[in-house]
RNA sequence: GCCGCUAUCGUCUAAUGGUUAGGACACCAGGUUUUCAUCCUGGUAACCGGGGUCCGAUUCCCCGUAGCGGUACCA
């Protein structure tokens, strides 16, 4: 029985995408269940579109997702190098081997010929392909034509006719007529193998037992399954995820919203919900139950329950896990969490008290169920933290009741509120007291509260009154409450 | 153009050759001794189209359509 050992291998060209992640995250649950090696290795050779600290971005992109390698760059291995620009030499042995067997071969072609000759099948609704013009070129030529200096690709020898038959644990068995096949490029004139070359020879190196990347390399399946055979070299199962789709449908791209997975921490979205939402997008536990949780993600995943059609990121069903998850917080973490987000009000109070991380965590816990995103804690907040409400004495008016109405009722909650203790002023005695006097003159609840609630928050909706009364303190609420009334004179 | 993949509520998805086609998000309504939120209850909402095969197709096959992907000396 083979090792089990996946890899996860991006291009060191930006950002972890949130696409990617949901690659990683499959990719680890897969590792994971199985019991196997989880390896990093990073293809860079395109070295123009790499970009400087992507590696050590994307490393700690990961780590903050608990997604940790067995074997990569940054943690070594019995397998390295894991990055392939340091793996030249690797490539170069196995290119000779299969010149030799006459699998490969030179091609000198310019790119203007190239580009004229696909040019020329466009105009005739051909299909634009390599002509194979040098395919079968005699050594003589070929070695003539390297001495002068002459340029050259080294190119994959496809088969004429007949077809290959590949398979993707997904999908099942797809086939390809190999007249459709193109002889694209192994080696680039610099040297540097292509991805079709380098990910064959690495998979095969680095002892790879199922290859997982995303749908759009399916095309590419064929050419590389010719290459293991051309190589003698047994395949590795290849499992091709759905793609994450855009709200359009199309490519996940900036437009949409945020692509970056970093984006999304920023914005206040907890990992756990974000894994939850993505482990969730082309896969699905067999019970229905749809909180999970990493370990419950790794107990049942199963890459059989894939599904092979592409998904749509809709964000709206995040905020409903990361809202989830946020409930579940301790009080103690979620103060945390949101400590960053909360610097601006901290910045507008000089009041000492305000600044205590005992009145950050009474305000965090009067917003935990409310809250989507951690980033909107500050402006939800903000009332707490200003020593001067901004908001229309209308406000203070609850439904049909009558300025005049509230106003009355307004002196009496002031009064009540003003006997209470400072000792004892708790959520429950604020309620107390406000309740069995609202209850003695037989008044409506609305018409006490909502006035209260309105001038000691300044809006439409927020907490409830006892609550914020009790966090604001005795004397923070009185003076709010007295300056509703002066609004409503 | 050529090649390939895919197709169940708006979205993520489950199941099935015979079901009232299930769950989740969103949405709507009601309840939870003030607003918002939470929570609870209920509701609206789907098998892409056409042919076959079959006693019977959402399910199997073919065709079409649509979406997506590939078609680079990018990955």
């Amino acid at each position: 029985m083979k090792n089990i050992r996946l890899r996860f291998a991006p291009s060191p060209t930006g950002f972890l995408h949130i696409g990617s992640l949901r690659t990683v995250l499959f990719t680890y649950a897969i590792v994971k269940k199985m019991e196997g090696k989880f390896i990093l290795r990073i293809e860079d050779t395109d070295q123009k579109r790499e970009v400087e600290g992507a590696t050590e971005e994307l490393i700690k992109s990961l780590e903050k997702f608990n997604i940790n390698f067995d074997e990569g760059p940054h943690v070594g291995g019995d397998f390295g190098p894991y990055i392939q620009t340091q793996r030249l030499e690797i490539y170069n042995k196995h290119l000779k081997d299969l010149l030799a067997k006459g699998e490969a071969y030179h091609c000198f072609c310019t790119p203007e010929r190239l580009g004229k000759m696909r040019a020329d099948q466009a105009a005739n609704k051909q299909a634009p392909r390599y002509d194979r013009a040098c395919r079968d070129l005699s050594p003589e030529i070929v070695e003539a034509k390297i001495k002068t200096g002459e340029k050259f690709v080294i190119r994959q020898k496809m088969p004429l006719d007949g077809v290959v038959k590949v398979f993707d644990e997904i999908r099942g068995e797809i086939i390809y007529k190999a007249q459709d096949l193109d002889d694209h490029v192994l080696i680039k004139s610099d040297g540097v193998p292509t991805y079709q070359f380098a990910s064959v020879v690495d998979d095969h190196e680095m002892e790879i037992s199922h290859v997982t990347r995303a749908e759009e390399w399916i095309p590419s399946l064929p050419k590389n399954i010719l290459l293991y055979q051309s190589f003698g070299w047994e395949p590795p199962k290849f499992i091709h995820y759905p793609a994450v789709l855009s709200k359009n449908g199309g490519k996940l791209s900036k437009r949409d919203g945020d692509v970056a997975v970093e984006d999304y921490l920023n914005k206040g979205y907890l990992v756990e919900a974000i894994i939850n939402f993505c482990i969730l997008l082309g896969w699905h536990p067999k019970d229905d139950n749809e909180i999970l949780s990493m370990s419950e993600i790794i107990e049942k995943f199963d890459y059989k329950d894939i599904r092979p059609s592409g998904s749509i990121f809709d964000v709206e069903k995040l905020d409903y896990f990361n809202g989830y998850y946020i409930r579940q917080k301790s009080l103690d973490e979620l103060a945390e969490l949101c400590k960053p987000y909360l610097e601006e009000n901290l910045a507008k109070t000089s009041d000492k008290k305000q600044q205590t991380k005992e009145y950050l965590k009474n305000v965090v816990r009067l917003e935990q169920e409310r809250l989507k995103k951690l980033s909107e804690i500050g402006e939800r907040t903000e009332y707490f933290f200003t020593d001067k409400l901004e908001y229309d004495a209308k406000l203070l008016v609850w439904k049909k009741s009558t300025p005049e109405q509230t106003k009355e009722n307004f002196d009496q909650v002031y009064k009540v509120l003003e006997k209470i203790p400072d000792d004892s002023w708790t959520n429950n005695s604020i309620g107390d007291a406000l309740m069995s006097h609202i209850q003695a003159v037989g008044g409506k609840n609305g018409d006490y509260l909502w006035p209260m609630r309105a001038a000691l928050t300044g809006r439409e909706a927020s907490p409830g009154p006892f609550d914020v009364a009790e966090v604001l303190g005795k004397e923070k609420s009185l003076e709010r409450i007295k300056e509703g009334l002066e609004r409503l004179s």
